[in-house]
DNA sequence: CTGTTAGCGCCTTCAA
DNA sequence: TTGAAGGCGCTAACAG
């Protein structure tokens, strides 16, 4: 591969002289610098990057760090998507990108620090860490710029990026109400989790908002699985035929939820509404296709991938960015007839 | 971030005693090494991959080359299954890996050899490359080696990893005749990528040996879409009442034809049966499940990952490797009984 | 066993 | 407007 040295030789000129040349500089002669550019194009030059970054401290490489990147990932192919975006923004704008996938074994191998060191990256884009993840305080507390998916933190070089979940499920709740429904249940999954949390405040709060009496046992748990979900939806219909509405914390519940109506002869959306979250593939597929909240992950690589180098690059931009979640209206809601 | 340098001063040791002490030559001094690797540990020190590779020549980093990493791949996660393979094995083989997404407009910006300069990249593993992408003749000339997922080509420092390809798809053909088909269809994928027509072969042959003749017009063109396929199919259908099964070159045609078929009330696999290919995750969820024919990207992924590895070290390892599809026997095919 | 010297390809002073 | 010198962090060849 030809180097500046290369076409030192070839033009005459020095090393620097080519140097500046080819990237720029305003201080060569215009005669100079065209015929440095022409041997460069012939000899299918290209800067060599690790030499640049070596010199400049700096890469032009961004990171992306998932914990378990593996088979069962592909499951949901949210972490894919981001993915996507990522790729997408951060070859638009010109940077490399390496994906980082790291177990909670290897963090114990090598530090954050280190791995950021090694490759001497520019900054990272961290998805998918559990919040107990040794390398998620590292990332905060490094001095490598690091943006966030979906794991709100704020730090001097931190940034992240998620969506609007508490909006967005309040939406779809509303959306039910006004629609007529006031016997609503909720299939709630991992009491544990971050975001069940914030889908049962959102359910509360519209119920509260439009007066409707919060009721203890109208909360179901599926635990995120589609066969809890359809047990524990089985007994609790017999029990409550009152009942004329459901909001699922997944689609995937939402699922078992509709087949415990297939079991005991309801008619969806007739005589039962439910709404789901995630979009994921499928729910388009079932019959009804889902009515669901949409997120969007491309999108949120994009915007992590576009704030991560704003970050890097010492534009002082917000270090925060939201992407709107959409409630997807399809066929499994009707208006309470009752 | 530690340096040789910084140990060496921390040490009084030469940078070039601490170098070899840390790489593990063996003409160091127990003791000396054993204070360096100390103080190292202490200055959490990591060598800087940039500078190693700069002067070694090789970067112990492979690329993973796609044409259109995009949104749309997600729904058949072949290339993120892939890619979940390479990542594994190259990280058990301690190597780097970046993502190289590239467009057929972009090819003309940056030569493929270029591409490969800039990083230094020891080798590429290449998925998804069109026939007729300049790129794929460029890495197959190329110095830097390569391995190529799914298009058979054999060079030098290039190998590959495909399945069995035609015979799986013969399979798919022959299980259709076994059950009384005569008029089957097939829905192609983009005539340029290279297992389309091995698939059409497959089809061609299995008409062939099984004495039913081929008919051009049975031949449809879907473009690895759904909606394609299914507009292709509706119109198809309608024309052709006799056709009692298709055989489509993906499950995500073969969703298509289904659409289809539900347009123009047919029932599957009553009216007509159909067979996908790819196994992807939608097909056990839609009515009726898909039969189809199931690839293993995720082991084709850790072969690819393995072989470059294999090859750019310069061990003497078989240049190509197999892995076996499987035919899935689901519910979207029945004899024919007309 | 250890240190000196040289150089990978590039960029950035500083002189000319 | 151009070039020479120096150095990024690391390894390799050669002395001692």
């Amino acid at each position: 591969m030809a180097t500046l040295k290369d076409i030192s030789k070839a033009t005459g000129f020095s090393v620097t002289t080519v140097s500046r040349a080819l990237n720029g500089y305003d201080d060569v002669n215009k005669k100079t610098r065209d015929k440095i550019m022409t041997i460069a194009k012939e000899l299918g030059y290209s800067p060599n990057i690790l030499a640049r970054s070596l010199v400049k401290k700096q890469s032009k490489t961004i990171g992306f760090l998932v914990t378990d990147l593996k088979r069962e990932s592909a499951k949901d192919n949210f972490m894919f998507e981001t993915l996507c975006g990522v790729s997408d923004e951060l070859s638009d704008l010109d940077y490399e990108f390496v994906l980082l996938s790291t177990t909670t074994s290897k963090q114990k191998n090598k530090t954050y620090g280190q791995m950021c060191a090694e490759r001497q990256l520019d900054g990272v884009v961290i998805q998918g860490l559990k919040r107990d993840d040794p390398y998620l305080l590292e990332a905060i507390e490094s001095t490598v710029p690091c943006v966030l998916v979906d794991i709100p933190v704020e730090g001097v070089n931190t940034g992240y990026v998620t969506s609007n979940q508490l909006e967005s499920a309040k939406q779809a709740v509303r959306y039910l109400i006004r629609l007529g429904h006031r016997d609503i249940a909720f299939m709630n999954g991992s009491a544990h989790a971050y975001v069940s949390m914030v889908r049962y405040d959102a359910y509360r709060q519209v119920l509260q908002e439009s007066k409707v009496d919060f009721r203890e046992d109208y909360v179901l748990n599926g635990d995120f699985e589609e066969l809890a979900s359809k047990e524990s939806a089985l007994s609790f219909l017999l029990n409550h035929p009152e009942v004329t509405a459901f909001f699922c914390a997944s689609d995937v519940m939402a699922l078992g939820v509709l087949q415990a109506t297939r079991e005991l002869g309801l008619n969806v959306p007739e005589d039962l509404s439910i709404i789901g979250f995630d979009n994921i593939l499928l729910s388009q597929y079932v019959s009804p296709p889902l009515t669901t909240v949409a997120q969007q992950p491309y999108e949120m690589g994009r915007k992590a991938a576009s704030m991560i180098v704003h970050i890097v690059e010492g534009q002082d931009a917000p270090h925060e960015a939201f992407v709107n979640n959409q409630l997807i209206l399809r066929e499994s809601v009707a208006k309470n007839r009752r």
